[in-house]
RNA sequence: GAUCUGGUAGCUCAGUUGGUAGAGCAUCUCCCUUUUAAGGAGAGGGUCCUGGGUUCGAGCCCCAGCCAGAUCACCA
């Protein structure tokens, strides 16, 4: 009962300072919210349960925090500057974002899905009658930073020169009751209290997006490449189309993939690595030219260029090879840099990079020979392998000539590749979908792309010769049973019948639109371009530990015991005891007091 | 998988040989009618990531773990 005397004076004063009919309701509730929120809900900060208790109060007053009805936005925040004219009416929404409340007047911020616009809150404004209580209670005591307006009002200038909506009215349109984070920014374009944990910022990247408008921007643009890649197919008559993301064989790449199940079925599926040997098929159907964008799941590890779950685009086009691609992909880049960025120079880390068509062409043998001098022509596996331990790589039985090939290449020539270029002509046998070279049986007809010295495409003159196909296959499996655990271990045994009917000549690209998006965005991490980049599960509080349960039980309700009575029966280290105590204070579900020189404990 | 770094108030961060847990912003209260990171005064707010250990005493030292980031390894 004690409780309750404070608080009633606390509600008188309130009264008479105010005097306000409303406010004596709202101080009310608050003083009653304040007690069963202390009880039943440490776990909230004060500043959630403050706002749990303005929600209540506004209810009181009769103001619904989260109306069904629609609200009749006419203006942006973009519009409003763009377009500005002394005077104008208005009517936009957004979230509040900041407040600075002088008294009868107050200027505060909206931030809509455009940007932020400066609004001012007049009470006599806002107010035209006698009663004040819209701007003195609901606008400075109930709104909070987060919630959702609506505003009505007319455009003006203030003395500093600031675009400004004078309100007339406003209406609340949903409730914030977590407080955001709050960076802020002067005008140099310093941020103080940024909001830039990245484990934060992954997690909650709804908080993110609402606080840092520079991460919208990120993804802004990635829907942008994305338009700007499906117009230039589309532009050509290019057809996009879907493939399964449930396949019983995964193929098209070589990748540990997600396994499922399908309980009707009573089979495995996988999640598909790729979606390569699906669109060939339709090819083989009669398109001539289809395409994806294409999520792919892998189950390997992750890291700053890698997410367990990624997007690739890949498009397949009938009567062209790997020449024709080489120069589509260059002038397809060189339009999606100028629809993202407007230019086609890039910058990334500490490089700049140019997308403007055309990019070096260098097979892998020259590329070999420049950085090593080494010569692979007509090299056995022998001698390939002898070459790479010479040059410090450390290679292993289970390597044939193409991966030794591939492991001299990303350690001693992938990285030098700064702007991009084209790295063609693959050993044959790390390229089991692609066709054979027209001049030299031991390479394929295939090119990389690359940037920074990353991958960022891949693409082949498509093999349609289903003996050969069915040939390269089986390959794989031996090298999969060697221990390759980057070989192929299954065979479409579909893929092939479709390739026996006939596929046109053939030519496809792969690129890994996310590591294309973080070039042209200036990212390092893939994270920072996903919108929710795989994170470990976060873990869930525990309500109570085995500990202050077992305290818990031994004092039987209403029965006030003596402490160390307590403390010896728990049989608890000094340390817990003491952690274990302090919980349960916490959780107001014992009290501890004094009483004459003993310490004394009760379940409360 | 290895190594390093970090985890303290709603947010950003301090925290001295190991001795009562701090600041700014946010919140709350009061005063204030064109402010620009932005008025003034005052108040409240903590599972110092978790669990053990050492100690009279741990945010700090030791051990184990969780989460994140960076570097490396792996990786079409």
């Amino acid at each position: 009962m004690h409780f309750y005397i404070p608080n009633i004076i606390k509600i008188q004063v309130y009264i008479a300072l105010v005097g306000s009919h409303i406010v004596t309701i709202f101080a009310l509730v608050l003083r009653k919210q304040a007690l069963i929120h202390q009880i039943t809900s440490m776990q909230l900060s004060e500043q959630e349960i403050v706002r749990r208790e303005k929600l209540s109060a506004l209810r009181k007053a009769g103001i619904n925090p989260y109306p069904a009805d629609l609200f009749p936005v006419k203006d942006t925040s973009k519009g409003i500057k763009e377009n500005f004219e002394d005077g104008k009416k208005v009517v936009l929404a957004g979230r509040l974002m900041s407040r600075r409340i002088q008294g009868k007047a107050s200027f505060a911020e909206i931030q809509d899905s455009k940007g932020k616009l400066q609004v001012y809150f007049n009470r006599d404004e806002i107010c035209t009658g006698e009663e004040k209580s819209k701007y003195n209670d609901v606008y400075k005591k109930l709104l909070d930073i987060g919630d959702f307006i609506g505003i009505e009002g007319e455009l003006f200038k203030t003395q500093v020169g600031e675009m400004t909506v004078m309100v007339k009215d406003f209406t609340l349109l949903s409730k914030s009751i977590r407080p955001l984070p709050l960076p802020k920014t002067d005008k140099e374009g310093n941020t103080y209290d940024g909001f830039t944990d990245p484990e934060h910022r992954y997690r909650q990247r709804y908080a993110d997006l609402a606080v840092n408008p520079k991460v919208k921007e990120i993804f802004v643009k990635r829907t942008k490449l994305f338009n700007a890649m499906r117009n230039f197919f589309n532009e050509r008559e290019y057809f996009e189309v879907e493939t399964p993301i449930l396949q019983s064989i995964p193929g098209g790449a070589a990748a540990r993939p997600f396994v499922t199940h399908h309980n009707a079925l009573d089979i495995p599926l996988y999640l598909r690595i790729a979606n390569e040997l699906y669109l060939k098929r339709l090819i083989v159907g009669g398109f001539d030219g289809v395409y994806e964008f294409s999520k792919n799941f892998r189950n390997e590890g992750m890291d700053r260029t890698h997410n367990p779950e990624f997007t690739a685009m890949e498009i397949y086009v009938a009567y062209k090879d790997y020449n024709w691609m080489m120069d589509f992909t260059e002038k397809l880049l060189e339009h999606c840099a100028l629809e993202v960025n407007k230019t086609t120079e890039a910058v990334f880390g500490e490089n700049k990079i140019d997308f403007k068509a055309p990019y070096k062409r260098v097979t892998m043998t020259d590329s070999i020979k420049e950085f090593t001098g080494f010569d692979i022509t007509g090299k056995s596996e022998a001698e390939i392998r002898k070459a790479a331990e010479d040059m410090g790589i450390e290679v292993d039985e289970t390597m044939g000539k193409g991966k030794l090939i591939d492991e001299i290449f990303g350690e001693k020539c992938e990285g030098n590749y700064i702007q991009p270029t084209f790295i063609t002509d693959y050993p044959k046998e790390m390229s089991p979908l692609c066709k054979e070279h027209r001049e030299n049986p031991e390479l394929t007809e295939r090119f990389e792309l690359m940037v920074c010295g990353k991958e960022i495409a891949n693409a082949y003159s498509e093999l349609n010769d289903p003996i050969d196909q069915r040939e390269r296959f089986e390959e794989q499996l031996k090298l999969a049973k060697k221990g390759d655990d980057e070989a192929t271990e299954f065979i479409d045994q579909d893929f092939l019948r479709a390739l026996e009917y006939g596929m046109p000549p053939t030519s496809g690209l792969g690129i890994g639109m996310d590591r294309l998006i973080m070039f042209l965005t200036n990212n390092q991490s893939i994270q920072e371009v996903l919108f929710f980049p795989q994170m470990k599960p976060e873990r869930k509080a525990v309500e109570l530990s085995e500990d202050e349960k077992a305290v818990f039980q031994l004092l039987k309700s209403d029965e006030i015991q003596e402490l160390d009575t307590i403390k010896t029966k728990s049989g608890l280290s000094n340390k817990k005891w003491d952690k274990t105590l302090k919980s349960l204070r916490k959780h107001k579900m014992i009290d501890v007091f004094k009483d004459d020189e003993t310490m004394k404990i009760k379940a409360v």
